[in-house]
RNA sequence: GCUGCUGUAGCUCAGAGGUAGAGCACUCCCUUGGUAAGGGAGAGGUCGAGAGUUCAAUUCUCUCCAGCAGCACCA
C-alpha cells in the first residue's frame, strides 16, 4: 500500500498508509487528543473521523472546541436520531431528508396525520433514550443500484429518489446509528452518546413541500434545535423569549400605533400615534432626499391595463396585482385598470414628458408611492408584508457612465440614512441574472460588469448572490442587522436597460441624437409599513426620542398642579417636542406606570414643589433615577433631543 | 396559494347542546396620592359569516372569511 503526505496546521507533516482514518491519526498523535477528536477538516472538508484518507491532504482535528464543526455534527446527528425516534414509535413513517439549519435542523416526514405537539414529547424521550445507549454510528459506501434496491425494497421512496438525484461521481454513503440505518453524505460523530442529551428540544411541527417544490407532496416537518450544552440552549430560549417580545404586533397594540381588520386584510389602519412615526420618518426622508439631489412626484394608483402590458407587468407580474374592472354604462366594453404595484412605469411617463437632453441626466426622480400587491394570503405578516405599502422609491435615469457614480452616490446617502436611523452597519449582495429573465446575454454581460464595477469602486466588501437578480437586471441589496442580531432587507439598487427601451425613454445626447437612458431603481428603507415594524422591532418599542410618537407625558400628582402642567405643555409644544398633559384622577405609580407600558421616553411629574418652583421632575423610560429641572431648563434639552438627526 | 391550528367584551383568555364568564381597559363615585397597578359601583357580547343536523346550536357537521406557525412566494 502507498503512502499518503498529511499537513497539519501548524506545518508539521506526516507519511501515513494509504487508508488510514483521521481516527487513527489523533490517536497517533495523543490518547486525549483521541479521546476528543470528534471530525476532521480535510482540504477542507468536513470528514467522519472513520473515512479512509486516500490522497495527499491538509488536516486538521475537530473537537467539540470547535465551534463550527461541532455544532455542525451535532444536529446532523440530531436530525439521525430523531428521524429513528420516529420510525422506532410509527413503523410506518417513510423518511426524507433531515439537514441541519439555523440554529438546529429539521426532518420532513411522510405521513398520514401531522404530527401534533404531544407527538414531540413522544419523540424527545425515545431521543433521550437513544442517546443514552450509545450506540456506534458505523459508514458504508454502497454501489448505487444496491442502495437503490434497499431503499424499494423497504419502501422508502423518497430515499429511491434522493439516489436517482446524488450526482454519478459521489459515493452512496449508507449510516447506521446502531441499528438504524439511513442515507446520507455524512459526517457524523463517532456514537450517539456524543450528543449532550439536555441541550436540544423540539421545538415545533409543521408541512412543508417535497424538495421546496409546492407541485410536489406535503410532508410533516418537525424542527429542533440543538447546542453543545445546556447553557448554550438556554441563551436561545431567551432570545426566542426576547424576539417574541419585540414582535411590532403586539407592540403595535400595546403602543396604540395601529390595527389591521379583517375587511382590508394586508393594509394598515394607522392610528394617531402609529402615523405620528410615519410621518416623521417621511418627513426626513424628504429633506435627505432633495438635499441628496432628488425632485419628488407624485403618479396615479389606478392606472389602464395598456399601461402594464407595453411595461410587461401585464405579463410577468399579473398574479399579484389589483386588477379594477370599471363597468360604464355605454362602454363598448369594461375598462380594466390596475392598481399600481410599482411605480416605475409612471415615471417613464413623467420622464417621457417633454424632450430631454443629456444634460439633464443623470435624473433623479423620487416618489413615496402608494403600492398595491395582491400577496399571497400566507405570506402576509403584520405590517411588514402587506398588501398596500408606501415605498421610499426613486429612480435614476442616467448614461452608462454616470452608473458608477450614481451607485457611490447612493450607497453613501443609504449608509448616512441607516446610520441616522440607528443601525451602524449594513452587508451588500450583489445580485446576478436569474434564469426567467429578459435582455440578451450581451447585454446581461455588459450590465452586470458595469454594477459590479460600481460596487467595487466604492471599496466597500459585498457578496454575490449568484442567480437573484430581478428578471430585467442585477441588483445590489442591502442588509441591516438589528439589535438582536437578525437581518433585513431593505435597501436595493437595480440596473434597468429593459423598461426605457419597452416604454421608449430617450434623451438627446451631445451628438443630437437620440440615446436611450439607462434606469436605476432603488429604495433605501423598502416600504415605510415594514421599515417601521422593523424600528419597532429592533428598540423594542423604545423608539429614537426624534420618531417617539409621544416623546413627553407631563403628569399631575396633585390637582392643584394641573394648571401648571398645562403650561408646561404648551412650552414643550412651542418648542417642537411632542407633550402630552396627564391630569387625571390617578397616583402618579399609575401613571408611571401605563406610560411606561406605552414607552413614551420622557415623563414629567408635576407636583405642588414643581409647582412652587417652576421646575419639573424628569424621569426617563426604563430608568428609576429622577432629575429636578428648571422649566427653561427642559424644554430646551428635549426640544434639542427632539431634533432629527440630519437637522442636528 | 398549500398543510395544520385558531376565531367568545377594546385586550388577554375561561366555558358549555338549553341563548355566557374572569382579569385588565372603559364610565361614575370615594380617594389629592411623590415615580411601574389605591378602593367601590356600573356599563359592555348577534360567541368571525353563511348553511346543515337537532325540540333547541355560540357549542356538533360543512362551506366561506380572517388570524397564527411553517412551506411556497417576495422584479
Amino acid at each position: 500500500m502507498s503512502q499518503i503526505t498529511l499537513t497539519f496546521p501548524d506545518g508539521a507533516t506526516r507519511e501515513v498508509p494509504q487508508g488510514t482514518t483521521a481516527r487513527d491519526v489523533a490517536e497517533s498523535i495523543s490518547k486525549s487528543l483521541a479521546k476528543k477528536a470528534i471530525s476532521a477538516q480535510v482540504d477542507g472538508i468536513h470528514y467522519d473521523l472513520a473515512w479512509p484518507l486516500e490522497q495527499d491532504a491538509k488536516i486538521a482535528i475537530n473537537t467539540m472546541a470547535d465551534d463550527a464543526p461541532a455544532l455542525e455534527l451535532i444536529r446532523h446527528d440530531f436530525a439521525h436520531v430523531m428521524a429513528r425516534a420516529v420510525q422506532t414509535i410509527w413503523p410506518d413513517v417513510k423518511v426524507t431528508i433531515g439537514p441541519v439549519r439555523d440554529h438546529g435542523w429539521f426532518y420532513d416526514f411522510d405521513r398520514e396525520a401531522p404530527f401534533t405537539p404531544e407527538d414531540l414529547g413522544a419523540i424527545e424521550a425515545e431521543m433521550k433514550r437513544i442517546i443514552a445507549a450509545r450506540d456506534p454510528v458505523r459508514t458504508e459506501v454502497w454501489d448505487r443500484e444496491r442502495a437503490r434496491k434497499h431503499y424499494e425494497e423497504v419502501g422508502e421512496p423518497f430515499k429511491v429518489e434522493l439516489i436517482d438525484r446524488i450526482p454519478g461521481n459521489e459515493p452512496i454513503r449508507m449510516y447506521w446509528h446502531g441499528d438504524w440505518q439511513d442515507l446520507c453524505r455524512g459526517p457524523h460523530l463517532s456514537h450517539t452518546g456524543q450528543l449532550p442529551a439536555d441541550a436540544f428540544k423540539l421545538t415545533r411541527v409543521s408541512s412543508a413541500y417535497w424538495l421546496g417544490d409546492s407541485t410536489r407532496p406535503q410532508l410533516q416537518r418537525i424542527y429542533g434545535i440543538a447546542f453543545r450544552n445546556r447553557d448554550d440552549l438556554k441563551a436561545h430560549l431567551k432570545f426566542l423569549e426576547e424576539a417574541e417580545a419585540r414582535d411590532h404586533r403586539r407592540l403595535g397594540r400595546e403602543m396604540d400605533l395601529f390595527h389591521m381588520q379583517e375587511e382590508a386584510p394586508g393594509q394598515v389602519f394607522w392610528h394617531p400615534n402609529g402615523w405620528t412615526i410615519y410621518t416623521a420618518l417621511q418627513d426626513y426622508m424628504r429633506r435627505k432626499q432633495r438635499a441628496d439631489g432628488y425632485m419628488e412626484v407624485n403618479t396615479p394608483q389606478v392606472v389602464s391595463r395598456s399601461l402594464w402590458e407595453k411595461s410587461g407587468h401585464w405579463d410577468k407580474y399579473q398574479e399579484h396585482m389589483f386588477i379594477v374592472e370599471v363597468d360604464e354604462e355605454h362602454a363598448r366594453e369594461k375598462a380594466i385598470n390596475a392598481l399600481k404595484p410599482m411605480n416605475c412605469p409612471c415615471h417613464v411617463q413623467v420622464y417621457n414628458h417633454g424632450m430631454k437632453s443629456y444634460r439633464d441626466l443623470p435624473l433623479r426622480m423620487a416618489e413615496f408611492g402608494s403600492c398595491s400587491r395582491y400577496e399571497p394570503s400566507g405570506a402576509l405578516h403584520g405590517i411588514m408584508r402587506v398588501r398596500g405599502f408606501t415605498q421610499d422609491d426613486a429612480h435614476i435615469f442616467c448614461t452608462e457612465d454616470q452608473i458608477e457614480a450614481e451607485c457611490a452616490k447612493f450607497i453613501n446617502f443609504l449608509a448616512s440614512v441607516y446610520e441616522d436611523l440607528g443601525f451602524d452597519t449594513f452587508e451588500i449582495a450583489f445580485a446576478t441574472r436569474p434564469e426567467k429573465r429578459v435582455g440578451s446575454d450581451e447585454s446581461w454581460d455588459h450590465v452586470e460588469n458595469a454594477l459590479e464595477s460600481a460596487i467595487r469602486s466604492t471599496s466597500r466588501t459585498y457578496r454575490i448572490e449568484e442567480g437573484d437578480g430581478a428578471f430585467y437586471g442585477p441588483k445590489l441589496d442591502f442588509y441591516l442587522t438589528d439589535a438582536i442580531g437578525r437581518t433585513w432587507q431593505c435597501g436595493t439598487f437595480q440596473v434597468d436597460p429593459n423598461l426605457p427601451e419597452r416604454l421608449g425613454a430617450t434623451y438627446i445626447g451631445e451628438d443630437g441624437e437620440k440615446h436611450r437612458p439607462y434606469m436605476l431603481h432603488r429604495a433605501c428603507l423598502g416600504s415605510f409599513e415594514r421599515f417601521i415594524g422593523i424600528l419597532i422591532e429592533n428598540s423594542a418599542g423604545r423608539l429614537p426620542f426624534w420618531l417617539a410618537p409621544r416623546q413627553v407625558v407631563v403628569a399631575s400628582i396633585v390637582s392643584e398642579a394641573d394648571e401648571y402642567v398645562h403650561e408646561v405643555v404648551a412650552a414643550l409644544t412651542k418648542a417642537g417636542v411632542r407633550a402630552e398633559a396627564d391630569t387625571r384622577n390617578e397616583k402618579i405609580n399609575y401613571k408611571v406606570r401605563e406610560h411606561s407600558v406605552g414607552k413614551v421616553p420622557a415623563i414629567l411629574a408635576i407636583g405642588r414643589q414643581e409647582v412652587e418652583d417652576r421646575s419639573v421632575t424628569l424621569r426617563r423610560l426604563g430608568e428609576k433615577a429622577t432629575e429636578v429641572l428648571p422649566l427653561d431648563e427642559v424644554v430646551a434639552r428635549l426640544g434639542a433631543e427632539g431634533t432629527p438627526p440630519d437637522r442636528r
